[in-house]
RNA sequence: GGGGUAGUAGGGUAGCCUGGUCCAUCCUAGAGCGUUUGGGACGCUUUGACGGCAGUUCGAAUCUGCCCUACCCCA
């Protein structure tokens, strides 16, 4: 092969290649000089902001958005008992205001239910004021110990999109937790990230919840990443926040609630779907550059090949797409390899040749290429675009169809979470779930699994023989 | 949670044991000038560092202490 000069590391090498993409493609600055802190650096931002955007867009159908703060006093985040005892190892305290210390410490939020719930306990009166359907994208703190790691494991989660709902009964909660799957699916689907819904296991759940619901993917080295997660959480913090209604029999009731949350995890999982061994894969629904059209020029047609590059910026800028032209000083070839790295999905090309033939020349980020004549160049583009998201819908796929096996024992489960996930059947006994974690090196994700890559499962629980149903088992981020 | 290794310019490395030399070095780094341009151009000129804080010393990248950060291994 040519000699791979500026190449990454292997996508093989999944973390190598993780660390390098993040900082070459300008996602992230991992060197701020706080473990666990990292800078957004603009393009990284502006593809945050795409991602979070696709995102407001579906929650507003029927949510609103807020603003709540961030300290929390230590007196309302110690109220709900089960709550507290699941963060507490990891809550970071502000003690002093200057040099004075503080009556009451506060908390940076590590989740806001202790900053809505005291205000809910306000806002709800009547049974008429429901439901309530608030969300916040905000930053949150955690003062994690393990390993931290870009977008994936962070002190501070940058872009943290939590949603919380309040019900008059706890079915009305039950059917808003299906509402909440069902927008993450289209999220997701938005972003061409194919995912797996399960149940979390009892001992797994949120802190506080009734149950909780997990939306999870597979990365490329076969390890789930956990992208989402839907929380019924019952009449708990109702009850320790005292938000009540008077119902139309004139009667105080308890309200139920749910809550729901995504982070920047749903980026890293982009770019680890999606990308390849030359740097970021974008779905253009969320690239920030859709397009990018580098002008060939050559002698004397430098002036016409950029004017004409100019006016197909123009024309496509027109019909709504985010365009480039690039008219640096440096050969094409280097053009090509930056706009490669950085995921844009087309690439335009126009040169006298192209300008004499009446056409541009398109190559997708996937090195289809192809010419489009330029009179109705617009309408060309877009429906490459489109192909484009197709595609990468299959690519994503495939990987996840082929890193997914059914298996009934624990010797095939052994093999099987080395490469990927699993499904066996499972009694619903914690001692079982135990067993079969140790056993295999891996974690029980789920039950009541929905994908469409995994069909219904029954058989004798995989530990004990009785009666079983499937569980998703896998290694995790 | 336990252990280990390391931090030197935008990135990658040498030097450290045995403190001292005016220009360490490589690159996909930056700046400038000129020639180039259908898959990472070339020449010349040039910029820039010893993770932080304290200590030892005439003198510290090098020795000592603490802190921070990163990576690897084991639970």
């Amino acid at each position: 092969m040519d000699d791979e000069q500026g190449a990454l590391p292997a996508k093989e090498d999944f973390s190598a290649w993780y660390n390098e993409l993040l900082w070459r493609a300008e996602i992230m600055d991992v060197r701020y000089p706080v473990k666990g802190l990292y800078v957004w650096f603009p393009f990284g931002f502006a593809l945050r902001r795409n991602v979070y955007n696709e995102l407001r867009a579906l929650l507003d159908c029927d949510h609103q958005e807020a603003l709540f703060p961030l300290l929390i006093p230590e007196t309302e985040l110690a109220k709900e008992g089960e709550h507290i005892k699941g963060f507490e190892d990891e809550v970071y305290w502000v003690t002093h205001g200057g040099t004075s210390p503080l009556d009451v410490k506060l908390a940076l939020r590590p989740t806001s239910e202790c900053a809505i719930y005291p205000m809910y306990h306000l806002w709800v009166r009547s049974h008429a004021d429901l439901p309530i359907k608030l969300y916040q994208i905000v930053n949150s703190f955690r003062y994690e110990t393990k390993h931290t790691r870009p977008l994936i494991r962070l002190r501070e989660i940058t872009s943290f999109k939590e949603a919380h709902t309040v019900h008059a009964t706890w079915e009305d909660a039950e059917r808003q937790v299906g509402e909440a799957v069902r927008l993450y699916r289209a999220f997701y689907d938005s972003l061409s990230i194919p995912v797996i819904i399960s149940k979390r296991p009892d001992w797994d759940k949120f802190p506080g919840a009734d149950y909780t619901i997990a939306v999870d993917t597979i990365m490329p080295d076969g390890r789930t990443l956990q992208i989402g997660t839907v929380h019924h959480l019952g009449d708990h913090f109702s009850k320790t926040f005292s938000i009540t209604y008077e119902d139309i029999n004139g009667e105080q009731q308890f309200a139920y609630q749910t809550c729901y949350g995504i982070s920047e995890r749903c980026i890293a999982a982009v770019i680890s779907m999606h990308g390849d061994d030359r740097g970021l894969v974008l779905p253009p629904s969320v690239a920030p550059v859709q397009v990018a059209i580098v002008p060939i020029t050559i002698g004397k047609r430098k002036e016409e090949v950029l004017a004409a590059a100019a006016e197909i910026e123009q024309c496509l800028c027109a019909a709504g797409i985010r365009v480039k032209v690039d008219s640096r000083e440096i050969r094409p070839g280097a053009k090509y390899y930056y706009w490669e790295m950085r995921g844009v999905p087309l690439r335009l090309e126009v040169g006298p040749r192209d300008i004499d033939a009446g056409q541009v020349t398109v190559v997708t980020r996937l090195g289809e290429k192809s010419a489009i004549p330029r009179a109705g160049l617009e309408d060309g583009v877009c429906t490459a675009l489109a192909g484009f998201s197709a595609v990468l819908t299959k690519r994503a796929e495939e990987h996840v169809r082929t890193h997914i096996q059914i298996v009934a024992s624990i010797e095939e489960l052994s093999a099987a979470v080395e490469k990927g996930v699993a499904v066996i059947p499972w009694c619903g006994k914690r001692e079982c779930a135990d067993f079969i974690e140790e056993s295999v090196n891996a974690s029980v994700l789920g039950t009541e699994i929905r994908s469409e890559f995994i069909p219904g499962q029954t058989g004798p629980c995989a530990a004990c023989g009785r009666e079983g149903t499937g569980a998703l088992v896998g290694r995790s981020y």
